[in-house]
DNA sequence: GTGAAAGCGCTAACAC
DNA sequence: GTGTTAGCGCTTTCAC
């Protein structure tokens, strides 16, 4: 036997109907016992897989999610993947993956093999949507997708998310208690919903704390490592610097302490610095980065969770889900030097 | 029209045939120009997009390939992930992910969803292969799955890696030509085939340099943080501890030199230490790493491009395809103290 | 509990 | 150049 094996060959070879050989090896529970061990027996034998391009035409299903993310190469989203990946694994579901690179006509390549049977649902994590009338048009509200991670505005797919502001008045609020005054902001890259977030998660903690924002202590990045060194030179120039910077990242918290050292500044002697995300090797820097945590695993397996309900034909939640953040105090922030 | 349209609706509208209309979709260059047009444009105003699972049945294709890492939350893999999927896109086929965690159950799981019709190749970056006698045996010759990254011997897959000897010798010729004499090393989790290739490598610069490998001086490693630390700590609990490190990866690179500063040493002052890899943020760390960089996007490229040259009904090379390494030398190396 | 028959939507032989 | 026909391999009514 060099061919693969189908149902049919299982079939003869036993005397018994394709119908039957699929409802055993399916497991539905209705076929008899004789024959029952009979077909596993000879499935196992001939090894036997079922030809998914089949199962799929015939079900319209694909067993199969798709994954978008804004760019596939950024570590921010590995444990993300990590939680939808064991979370679809658990269920039978197989995860495509998607890189949307900010690109709109990717975004919605993307909802296209959704349509086609690609997937039977999609994770989004793009943080936007192409806003072409006619992809808009064809936006059908229950559609079998959420979004994580991100935020995407004026649509109303269900949402797994944190707190950004929150959390970001979690950062400030550290820092307050550790006695500073003179706190700046290095933010993403506004006017982004998530980048507005935290910003006004800054504006707000420092407002309860009674403190002010000077000109020029809220400097606007790109959550790139350069955007924080460069954010970092320009708030050190300031009349009277920060004592304390909180970064809307990680990654731009790496620059701007890379840029301070540069300057013969100490961290956390000299200034603090507080990230946002927690990045896989954020513990390992030196110092270790104190930061805002996102549990992005759950995040992932929740997002998948959801699709799943969906599928089972449950409704999504209608309010966004919220999942707590975690302040990671490590080494880079420490007391203001006494003036 | 609410149903989703298939090329029979087109048909009938146009007053074509089905045939005819999945001809021109196709763009085969077999239907004439009146109809052509009619075909493109009834398509457009439907909306048309054929159903994969029906095409890949037809077919027996799933312009899909598998794509399976040791860990998909190591930021290890993001480039070449990024490699991969892209030159995959370009070609119009999308990608699966796999996530095989060193559990050779796992493994062989993606070998089935490769013969189930799930994806028509596969990009292996496991290092290992499931080693019972029943996988073995089934496993065909010219199954279409490529090897990138990791070396997997004993079986004949093509290849394409890095060659991971030359690769630390570079490493070591570089700290020598500092003046360094006392070389360790970290290796990886010996005798997985890559860390002794690299081990091997520092030994073979060790001696043709004419210099010494002390007793102690080779430490065993797991690639991850902690054991970076451990390493450290022994080595410089030697009688005569090195002046310069060499670790198989970044990450434990980044372990070390975290114990080095907890122990007073100055990196590179007191100590050099070069890693392995280049991650994504090694340049920001501080100092800026020195350490070996893989074209690992590179590898994702080639990868695929193999698969598709497979694919094509092309032969893979019978020799694994090596591409070269880069030494990036940044800031955590210096010429040794005098003593 | 099992079988017969239909059909998911598409493409590829083969006619003409 | 276009139509006719068959069939990819599976699941699922509908009978009995």
């Amino acid at each position: 036997m060099t061919r693969r094996p189908k149902i049919k060959d299982i079939a003869e070879r036993l005397g018994v109907s394709p119908a039957t050989v699929s409802r055993a090896l399916a497991d539905t529970g209705l076929v008899a016992e004789p024959t029952l061990t009979r077909i596993r027996e000879a499935a196992s034998a001939l090894d036997y897989r079922p030809n998914v391009s089949a199962r799929n035409l015939r079900t319209r299903r694909s067993m199969a999610v798709l994954l978008v993310v804004r760019d596939i190469g950024n570590p921010f989203y590995l444990d993300v993947v990590k939680g939808v990946e064991a979370a679809a694994r658990a269920a039978g579901y197989a995860v495509l993956m998607g890189n949307a690179e900010n690109d709109p006509g990717r975004e919605s390549e993307y909802f296209d093999m959704l349509r086609d049977g690609h997937a039977d649902g999609m994770i989004l994590m793009t943080g936007s949507l192409p806003s072409t009338p006619e992809f808009r048009r064809r936006l059908s509200p229950n559609l079998p997708v959420v979004v994580a991670l991100e935020m995407i505005e004026d649509v109303d797919f269900p949402h797994v998310q944190i707190d950004n502001a929150a959390a970001a008045r979690q950062a400030i609020a550290h820092l307050v208690g550790l006695g500073h005054a003179r706190i700046a902001h290095v933010s993403g890259p506004v006017p982004e919903v998530m980048s507005i977030r935290r910003r006004d998660g800054y504006r707000a903690a420092m407002h309860e704390a009674g403190l002010p924002i000077p000109e020029g202590y809220e400097q606007r990045g790109d959550y790139l490592l350069q955007s924080g060194r460069d954010a970092c030179r320009r708030l050190m120039a300031l009349p009277v610097p920060p004592t304390a910077i909180f970064l809307a990242n990680d990654e731009m918290a790496f620059g701007a302490i890379h840029e301070l050292r540069r300057m013969g500044r100490d961290v956390p002697g000299d200034v603090s610095v507080v990230g946002f995300d927690d990045l896989y090797l954020s513990e390992a820097f030196s110092p270790p980065l104190t930061t805002v945590a996102q549990p992005r695993a759950e995040i992932g397996r929740r997002a998948m969770g959801m699709l799943l309900d969906m599928f089972g034909g449950g409704s999504a939640p209608k309010e966004p889900v919220i999942l707590p953040t975690t302040l990671k105090v490590r080494g880079t922030t420490a007391a203001p030097k006494m003036t």
